[in-house]
DNA sequence: GTCCCTGCAAATCCTTTGCACTCCT
DNA sequence: AGGAGTGCAAAGGATTTGCAGGGAC
């Protein structure tokens, strides 16, 4: 069993996560964390994130955009990039069919969760398009 | 518009990749493709990758291991990954509910596609723990 | 001859790690 | 005091890129 001690920066860095809706990369958070600690290093912000993850606190993703991505929302939900701006948003489960639905007698295989995120593009950028 | 021109390293990536259904990395199939080319580079493989991607004749994706994996197979499919062995399977879009039943009013832009892989212990690896 | 493609190596991006020091408990 | 956590910088892995030479057309 591991033994956890408190620390200010982890502190700062679950509140941040807690307080952002934009799925942000190591970095991005990295960003804002300084201007809390101007001194804390991007290795803590790495080190902190993956201990967050095993413990289950946070979830990391990956949507092909070459980084990784963290969310504080942990319950099951997908994800919607869009290609022109590379925002991310949340999708509640209610919005796509049934978890349950997807695993069948076919699958090669015991399934315990699945990942699933839509490309295309959002409403904010299609509008821009528009108007130009 | 792009002008190509025949290229015998070009070739065989295609022909590698064709003749796989392990989905590899890149550099899994430099491993392949040296024992034809000596001496091609791991950056041509990439570069020709890339290309064949852009030129929609193979497909790109990441399934959370930090690196990309190819596929030669452009059909709409799912994959599931092995969190045991690494495997990736292909999965037939008839093993999951159609596609357009994704999309719902709700969807915050337009989804043109989506990628979506299961995470689980494929039955090779299952059987391996029941023997030991 | 032109210009695409190659091999090579250096560069870049993202992430992890080793080490000496600091701060919880 | 003991050991988990930190900052820093170096290392690591994956991918891209600049460049000079080679090959397709």
């Amino acid at each position: 069993m591991r033994t956890l001690k408190y620390s200010r920066q982890r502190e700062s860095i679950k509140n941040c996560l807690m307080n952002r809706t934009d799925h942000p990369t190591a970095d991005a958070l990295y960003l804002s964390i300084r201007e809390e600690f101007p001194n804390i290093s991007l290795g803590t912000v790495y080190r902190n994130l993956n201990l967050l993850v095993e413990l289950g606190e946070i979830i990391k993703f990956t949507c092909g955009d070459g980084s990784e991505h963290f969310d504080f929302t942990t319950d099951q939900h997908y994800h919607f990039v869009c290609r022109t701006c590379g925002k991310i948003i949340d999708l509640p489960v209610s919005m796509v069919r049934s978890t349950s639905d997807f695993f069948t007698e076919e699958m090669p295989g015991h399934a315990e969760t699945h990942a699933l995120f839509f490309y295309g593009e959002c409403n904010h950028c299609m509008e821009s398009k528009l108007e130009s």
